[in-house]
RNA sequence: GCCGGGAUGGCGGAAUUGGUAGACGCAGCGGAUUCAAAAUCCGCCGCUGGCGACAGUGUGGGGGUUCGAGUCCCCCUCCCGGCACCA
């Protein structure tokens, strides 16, 4: 955990900045802090496995939880050696054991016990010990800090070559990742390599790629190639590639009793723990004499107690009449767990719990059973991971004590993407930032639309300019749209807010179109009464039509289809919406007050009312009521799509030459490819730029396009 | 640093399977209506050249594959999300 040593307080990895807490503006030190964990890597594979059978979760997300469990196929094994004339093992994981004769040294964790003997005697290690348990713990810290090293003066045995090994300490291993220890191959893992240059380290080749020349100078890409590689300067497995030499390695070192092959993940387990009053607290009492005992089922739930004082750290903490308790199992003094449980394990289930909120005797009943999956789930794509990963984990704890009965939470998946927003702030008098709202603040732009420079509305003076980040509480740059639902209505924020862009993509709120919107339903709005204020007719159910009508019923049943599958398959809303104004846009330029023409505009006008219906709901429910009198939206049908309104008897085909667009012919819809071919050459303008020479290729495809090559 | 996304007119975006780049909307410009304005309606609207017909050019940058690339492949830049205690 990230240590605050002078506010004596857990730092979230969000309140270290640049390796200091940002109250205090000391450095933050590592520290381990006994916690709860969920075992969510015994659930690993499955997590896994069925990433495969959720074809309703976007791709992108399956392949971010694909690559968080991170199964790897390696071999652990051991490098031994003698400490104070006792036989040890320094155990260590790698999915590269086909370079394993490539190693030149290992390294430890600043908190491994041979890190820890070693530093006894030692103050100059000691001392870098002490500096690496400085800084933050968030794995993107410690991968961007620099690498430094230290050696041990230990050494320990190469388990294949006999050599002795030196073993240094790394402020890159980390205790609580593996074997908190692992085996360097600087020639064959960019890393090391760095590694091994600033440290002066011995680099050993033992991979070759054909045709490729080795230099210790610099990294080249191949040397980490195990796709082309094959061994070299590595004794008996010189000549085999990766696949053969890791078996024959892991055979040999299973022979040794030094090693075998091992499946890994990436995933850790889950840590709960939570040293804050905000969570489901853990229900565990700790006694003296039997140890950390459950709550007993009948004393569930621990309820939080609400009459606590709020100021520095958690309350419950300081209050007896919390935590003092007897032991379930002796009966003796004991004390209650006073962590609370990470938010996230509620999140996990919370879905599940709405089929059942009014059951006061269990968490879910028969109900859930009946309800779940979720159909469709609708969530940022920045809970990719780590919250839809654990509801999925939490989903199948349910499952295997009978609480649910399906495999997975949810079938469909939306991440929509995030709306982001410019941020705004002030240093404070304490150092700390204060984050303005967008709302209240003025920007200057300069010509181009870049911002200059933005004063604070309410004093005019100049305030700083942050990143463009996801809308949050913490930075104080969400927007509420009532403004604009004041303003111009419910119908219109949400028409607004579907068409600016596809869900799944990030959005930088503006309000500039807001208008747009407005007008468009004013002019579906006119449209409508203007139709219906000659009276509702029958819509159209057949019949002979002239041309343009045609036409129209061709856009009104493509713009079926389109919705339809933009809202179903695509959930891509904006070119819904798109489509639905061309149609109204070409209805809009009907003219003619006939029998027929009626009897078109109310089949188009009830099915524009029912497409939009999820979009604008009240303002479709009030027009389909004008123009099906005495009938409800809600129990209306989905419009349907008329295939034989969808042929068309002839298609415009683009004419290129040489790839370039010269030119378009209309043909009738089954003209065969050889006139089509004879209609394009004769072409006046295709014959321009053919200038003269033969067609050396003519290629047609169907209802788009004619290219001829020359 | 690693993993996942993204970049297209002045702006938001469209182009779904490699086949008309810029749909739809905003802003802007011109016109109609009006005493005037608002509202509404009509037209124009990537860039360069041209009175124009039209031609050239153009989807972050560089290379490649293809009859044809916004779309596929390789390399690069920048932006966003996640990286296990923001949730």
């Amino acid at each position: 955990m990230n240590w605050d040593p002078v506010d004596h307080t857990v730092l979230a990895n969000e309140q270290v900045i640049d390796g200091r807490g940002w109250r205090s503006g000391a450095l933050v030190e590592k520290r381990e802090i006994p916690m709860y964990f969920m075992r969510i890597t015994a659930y690993a594979d499955e997590l896994l496995n069925e990433l495969d059978n959720l074809p309703g979760w976007p791709e992108q997300v399956r392949t971010m939880q694909k690559n968080w469990i991170g199964k790897s196929y390696g071999v652990r094994f051991a490098f031994p050696y003698q400490l104070e004339g006792k036989a040890e093992q320094l155990w260590v994981y790698t999915t590269r054991a086909d370079t394993i004769m490539g190693v030149t040294f290992c390294a430890v964790a600043a908190e491994h016990p041979l890190a820890t003997h070693a530093a006894k005697n030692n103050p100059e290690l000691a001392a870098f010990i002490e500096e690496c348990k400085q800084g933050g713990v968030a794995e993107a810290d410690l991968a961007t800090m620099e690498k430094k090293g230290m050696a041990t003066g230990i050494s320990v045995t190469h388990p294949l070559t006999g050599e002795q090994v030196p073993v240094w300490v790394g402020n890159y291993v980390l205790m609580g990742y593996g074997e908190g220890a692992v085996m360097a191959v600087p020639a064959h893992d960019e890393r090391d390599f760095g590694f091994a240059k600033k440290y002066n380290l011995p680099i050993k080749q033992v991979i070759q790629v054909e045709g490729e020349t080795f230099s210790l100078e610099a990294w080249a890409e191949w040397y980490g190639d195990k796709e082309k590689g094959v061994c070299v300067n590595s004794g008996k497995y010189d000549g085999l590639n990766h696949a053969q030499a890791v078996d024959a390695i892991a055979a040999d070192l299973k022979t040794k009793n030094l090693g075998d092959k091992q499946v890994q993940y990436r995933l850790r387990d889950w840590g709960i723990s939570r040293q804050r009053y905000w969570g489901c607290p853990i229900p565990i009492i700790h006694c003296p004499s039997c140890g950390d005992v459950p709550v007993p089922a009948d004393q569930l739930p621990v309820v939080l107690p609400e009459d606590v004082k709020i100021d520095v750290g958690s309350p419950i903490k300081k209050m007896p009449s919390f935590y003092e308790t007897t032991c379930p199992k002796c009966g003796g003094k004991a004390e209650r767990e006073t962590d609370t449980m990470d938010t996230f394990v509620e999140s996990s289930w919370y879905y599940a719990r709405y089929t059942g909120p009014d059951n006061d005797k269990s968490m879910l009943d028969g109900r859930a059973k009946y309800w779940l999956p979720v159909d469709q789930y609708i969530g940022g794509i920045e809970h990719a991971i780590l919250h839809l990963l654990y509801a999925r984990f939490f989903h199948k704890l349910m499952r295997d004590v009978g609480l649910v009965e399906c495999n997975e939470p949810f079938t469909r998946l939306l991440t929509q993407g995030m709306v982001v927003a410019p941020t705004f702030y002030r240093d404070g008098s304490d150092g700390k930032k204060q984050w303005i709202n967008p709302a209240d603040v003025d920007l200057a732009l300069d010509d181009k639309g870049r911002p200059t420079g933005a004063t604070l509305k309410a004093d005019g003076q100049p305030v700083i300019i942050g990143g463009t980040e996801k809308m949050s509480k913490s930075k104080n740059n969400g927007v509420d749209p009532q403004a604009i639902i004041d303003q111009y209505g419910a119908d219109t924020a949400r028409l607004f807010m579907m068409f600016a862009a596809p869900p799944d993509q990030q959005l930088e709120w503006s309000d500039a179109g807001v208008e747009g919107a407005f007008r468009f339903l004013k002019r579906l709005w006119k449209a409508v009464h203007d139709h219906v204020e000659q009276g509702v007719v029958a819509s159209y159910a057949g019949g002979e039509l002239n041309a343009e009508l045609k036409a129209l019923r061709f856009q009104l049943h493509s713009a079926i289809q389109k919705v339809s599958d933009d809202y179903g398959r695509r959930q891509q809303f904006n070119t819904a919406i798109a489509a639905v104004m061309e149609l109204m846009n070409a209805l809009g330029k009907v003219n003619g007050n006939d029998a027929t023409t009626r009897a078109v505009m109310q089949e188009a006008l009830e099915a524009v009312v029912r497409l939009l219906a999820p979009i604008v709901p009240h303002i479709c429910h009030a027009l389909w009521s004008e123009l099906k009198p005495g009938s409800c939206l809600g129990s209306a049908a989905w419009p349907e799509v008329d295939q034989a309104a969808l042929v068309q008897d002839e298609i415009e085909l683009m004419i290129q030459v040489n790839g370039k667009l010269r030119g378009s012919i209309t043909v009738s819809k089954d003209a065969a490819k050889d006139a089509i071919e004879q209609l394009a050459l004769a072409n006046p303008n295709v014959r321009k730029f053919m200038e003269g020479k033969p067609a050396k290729k003519v290629i047609v495809v169907p209802g788009k396009l004619v290219n001829v090559v020359v």
